[in-house]
DNA sequence: CTGTTAACGTTATAATATAACACTATGTCG
DNA sequence: CGACATAGTGTTATATTATAACGTTAACAG
């Protein structure tokens, strides 16, 4: 049996995250494995990236990371944006379009897109794995085909709101 | 009492679009009128290119059809971009995170995002108006405090899954 | 008017993303 | 093994999207 995933909203709970990084990496090379896809050196380097925390993070930041921990290599954006596609791809990250950003997914294996919690005060964002029934209903029954969906909630998350009174 | 706004789902189906339109920007000058703000005719420019159509247009295809129209002054962006952010701080139209693209708003006044279905073969886009509870009362048992909700649904609209067979 | 502010115009540049093409590693088959 | 096909990588240049900074003009209140 394959290892649990993670309880929705984790980013915003204590854990160990030590724990949930190596779970998460085991996770994604397993699941590689299975579908007989290479995850490459690079593709492992940018995941482990932002696996190092439930942030989003940018192509660039990301790059940025890439070049200090490699000296004397200079890589270029094409790098960085190729993994990510190949991780996008597997459902390993998530791109969050309202921040131009990629996060690790909390969940690994489901392609059909996640939903997100963005905290604007301390920038910490979360996934849910809500069943998005109203809306997917609705898409119904205009007849559309869903392919894949973005859900990006912004507001303030707990902790926050007790921070600001 | 004020015109009624458009039905969900309205850029999918056939309708007098010039009626639509002149409705839209009726409503949207009455609005502005109801909270002491100016629509200048720059605003009122792009407001007009967007509700030409239901179809999302970049910033850059903004600019261009400025340029085009109005012969003899060289438009630049940051134009543009700040009329797009107060059409959009009033909700008269949105932006689509997952295109880069702004659209006009199909009932104005909401402010609090909307939801959207994107075909991936005509481009077309359709702005629903769902009460998300699924999401809403997720975020809810976090204590989350919404803001702004993004819901993008990308997928094949009915007419164009007719034509794929 | 005249001071105050909001909106506009202009220039330059930042931030994000991709095209195109050459090179290298990986695996297949004779 | 060695030739081939293909997937992945590296490199350069450039496209696309967005904003900073600062001066000018328009609107409005006193
Ligand atoms: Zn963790
Ligand atoms: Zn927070
Ligand atoms: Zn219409
Ligand atoms: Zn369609």
């Amino acid at each position: 049996m394959s290892p649990k995933t993670q309880s929705p909203g984790i980013a915003f709970r204590k854990h160990d995250h030590r724990r949930c990084q190596r779970q998460l990496l085991s996770e994604a090379t397993q699941l590689c494995a299975e579908r007989n896809l290479r995850l490459t050196s690079r593709r492992r380097q940018v995941l482990e990236i932002l696996l190092a925390s439930h942030q989003p993070m940018g192509a660039y930041d990301i790059l940025a990371e890439l070049n200090r921990s490699s000296r004397n290599e200079q890589i270029a954006p094409p790098i960085v944006y190729r993994a990510l596609e190949f991780l996008l791809g597997e459902g390993l990250i998530h791109r969050i379009e309202s921040l131009n950003a990629f996060i690790s997914c909390a969940h690994p294996g489901h392609r059909c897109g996640a939903q997100f919690l963005i905290c604007r005060d301390c920038d910490q964002v979360a996934e849910l794995e809500v069943s998005d029934n109203d809306l997917l209903a609705e898409a119904g029954d205009l007849g559309f085909a869903v392919d894949h969906s973005v859900v990006e909630i912004t507001g303030v998350c707990a902790e926050c709101q007790k921070h600001v009174g």
